[in-house]
This record gives structure tokens, sequence and C-alpha cells, in this order.
DNA sequence: TTAATTGCAAACGGTTTGCCACGTT
DNA sequence: AACGTGGCAAACCGTTTGCAATTAA
């Protein structure tokens, strides 16, 4: 149980830039593809244990939403995810709705809400456009 | 494409059954540990592919959430999950106010959403009652 | 009889882990 | 020097799948 000091390094900076950068909610493989050429040795068991680093001293989300595999995302505080039906995209979303929301669970069972996770499915203005 | 015709077999039924009398939300496993009495040649796979047939038929909905094993239930429409940090169970609710909250994305961002998956996170009653 | 379903076991695929060389402090 | 980190490959484990035998219709 006792705390381990970590140590910088290239390849772990180099993956929480990118998830800073991108709009996507990236797979593993995805951040192991677009690192590939900055390091031509990089296995994805590095990837991997990078992102459970990560994941543990908060600055990143595990979502292991829906399909097999998981995908992670720069830990933004609780906000809504609309996730299109046809391209698969994830949307990043604010909703000031979500507190009524909870203070209605509250009200039904007594319950209080101290996060959530919360995806809305519809189809993106892009793949409506071109259907 | 084409449609295949379904029979009825013992083993699908009683997984439906079970998911209706129960509260949980269950895991392959665990319907397969609660059959094994009745089907003492059972099979994950038959459990797997039951799912996978019911899931596709509208009956079962999966949640493939968290963990990394998925979970299924009926399938009783739109509605909320709670899921308690302690003890992991996960609770039905029915929270109205989602459509206001569908409506608030819609006037956002101009995406319609058709369905959605909402899971908020607290501490169940009874888990606070026993800290 | 026809074809869906099952049990069994092997295959799959994303993730985790053990081992040892390498890098950071 | 001490010890966290990386690369590599094997192990893991929930899920899927091929196949021959059963079983529903």
């Amino acid at each position: 149980m006792t705390e381990k000091k970590l140590r910088r390094s290239r390849q772990r900076e180099r993956i929480l830039e990118l998830l800073r950068r991108t709009e996507q909610h990236p797979t593993a493989a995805w951040l192991y593809d677009n690192l590939r050429d900055e390091f031509p040795r990089l296995s994805l068991g590095t990837v991997y244990r990078n992102l459970g680093i990560l994941v543990e001293s908060g600055k990143v989300r595990k979502l292991d939403s829906g399909s097999t595999f998981d995908r992670f995302e720069i830990n933004r505080g609780d906000h809504v995810h609309f996730v299109c039906r046809s391209c698969g995209r994830i949307f990043d979303l604010d909703v000031p709705e979500t507190e009524e929301f909870q203070r209605a669970v509250l009200k039904q069972t007594g319950n209080r809400v101290t996060g959530h996770r919360i995806e809305l499915y519809g189809e993106c203005e892009q793949c409506r456009a071109s259907a």
C-alpha cells in the first residue's frame, strides 16, 4: 500500500499531451499508432501501463464503454457524451440541466448523487447530412 | 441478411425468466451458475448465444458497462441506473426529468436524442447505514 | 426430415503482467 | 546506486465460434 514515487517519462508525457490535444476519445491502440513514429520501439503494454497511472492520478478518465475496447479522455469533470449511432464519434456536451436531474433523484430515492456518466445516442449532423 | 427462424429452447426460456425475476443486472456467469442445477450440461457458450439472440430481438439489453464483464437486464425501455460505489449494486430509477434533458440537448446542439444511457453514482442507503 | 440449438473445446482479442535491460533522479 | 519505466512476449479472461450430436417443428 506504500505510495510509489513517480518519475517522468517521455512516453507518459506524450500520451497525456495527445489526450489533451485531441477532440476524440481515443483507444489505447490509437494512442499507440500515433506515437510509433516518435517511439519506434513503443509497445502497447507501455501505453496501457501509463494510462493506468494517469487514471489513478485522476488526470485521465477511462470510459470503458460500449464495444470491446476501452476509451480514454482527459478528465474535465462531469459532462455529457453525445454518441453518434452511425459513425460512432463521441462529442462532449455541457448540459446544465444535469443538476436538476440529480436533485430529482435525491427527492425520489433519498440517495445523493456524487457523480454520473451520461451518454445520449442519436445521429450527428454530419451523418444526417450524408444520409 | 436472411432472417433465421427461431425455435423454442428451454435454456433460452429459463434465461429470460431469470432475467425477469431478478432485481439484479446479472452477468453471463451468474446466469450460468443459476441454471446448472437445472441443466447440468449447460455451457457458457450457450448462455452467451442466447443472450445475443435475446438482445437482438429487443427483449434484453446489454449494459456492457463498467468492469471487465457485461451485464444484462430485461429491456424496460429507457431508464436511469443508480450505481452504488461501495457495494456495486445497480438500482433502476424512473426519472421523468430525462425528457427535459433531451430537449436541452436538441436546443444546444441541434441533435435529436434517440436513446440514452444514464448512470448516476453514489452510495446506497444500506451502505450508508453500515458505514 | 430439416434446420435451429447445444455442449465442448479451441480460438479470439483487448488488457495485464513477469522479466530484464534501460533511464531518471 | 536505487528504483521507476520500457520493450517484449507470454499469460489472462470474458466472449465468440466451429463442429458434431441433439432436439424442436
